[in-house]
DNA sequence: CCAAAAGAACAGACTTGTCTGTTTGTATTA
DNA sequence: TAATACAAACAGACAAGTCTGTTCTTTTGG
């Protein structure tokens, strides 16, 4: 773990570590012990834990958005393109390394108070939702697209969720399935 | 916060914390200074804190299945049985102590260590997934009732959760938009 | 080309506070 | 009187963040 910067060290460690263990459960010293920064150094790079615990979350986003959009933009303009939102969903399943969305982790574990982490979330989860209308308008010819896209936003979340709590495929596989006929009716 | 029985003040005092600020974010001492009850008498009833987490699912879980059936069982055999699920969320929501899924927000928390909650939540979720089916068989005539009743259990979670993420509303009215649609067809 | 200065990263002790769980001894109450 | 609950001190682990001082590397000036 050593080479390269500090900080892209530490956010890489960071990101393992608050993604598998969860941020609560991960302390700062085991961050500064696996990533081989030392204390002081870690502060000139970040005031807070919280800090560290907003370049996790963007760190992820980033990784997931980019996977995305590539088996997104990939596909021929159509409804192929919306259900390579599951396709993605059932890719990161099947790695192994599937904890489910690190949003929803994250915010079920912090209080109020962590406005910056909050904030963030908050950001990605709409984010996701307006590219969703994105895509529906791109995609489709629904009549009410906006109500088109919260049923699908809706959906591909609660494909993550359950298929974490059950560790299993069968949510996916529903979600697609309801995907499908809403693209065909539109 | 005296003259009941001390186990009951601590499973209710410990479900008021842990629901709203979070289990790991809620210390034992906390529980005992807000139910006025002595360390020491605690351990009597309780081995450790997780055995008072599993309480406290337990008894979220009761509350909310004594409501929802409830609700459901005041309707006439059909469609609207259903839509009770949802009404049941919306009425949630509106009650103003509405902080999402206990179980998907300890799950979020705890490590899989902690199996007693983790067995408690799983079952839970199980429980409320054959529950739908139930209703579907009950109420509908549908063709594939698992896949259906599959449908209408994830589009209840992505209720849930999303109202809770947003706090805001309009998740359960899609989510209504869904069912609604389901019940018809089915 | 080499020496001095500056900037990063290092090690790790320390502070302050939290947490779960234990223990000892006393008071209440049925 | 015997079970139950009490108060309060205690143990031991772990947390985030601060601080002191050391080492290494890069930049800069003569």
């Amino acid at each position: 773990m050593k080479g390269r910067p500090v900080k892209e060290r530490l956010i890489e460690t960071a990101t393992d570590l608050f993604y598998n263990n969860g941020y609560n459960r991960t302390g700062i010293n085991e961050i500064l012990e696996k990533s081989g920064v030392a204390k002081a150094s870690m502060y000139q790079h970040f005031r807070s834990k919280e800090e560290i615990g907003v370049e996790y979350l963007k760190n992820m986003d980033a990784q997931a958005t980019e996977k995305l959009k590539a088996k997104i933009y990939a596909r021929p303009v159509g409804g192929e393109r919306l259900m390579a939102i599951l396709d993605h969903v059932d890719e990161f399943f099947d790695s192994g390394a599937f904890k489910g969305c690190w949003s929803l982790n994250t915010i079920a574990e912090i209080s109020q108070e962590d406005k910056l982490m909050m904030a963030e979330i908050l950001k990605q989860k709409k984010e996701m939702k307006a590219f969703t209308y994105h895509l529906v308008m791109e995609n489709l010819n629904a009549k009410d697209p906006n109500n088109i896209a919260n049923q699908l936003y809706m959906i591909y979340e609660a494909a993550l969720v359950e298929a974490r709590v059950f560790n299993e495929k069968w949510p996916i596989e529903v979600a697609q399935g309801m995907f499908r006929k809403i693209i065909e009716e539109n």
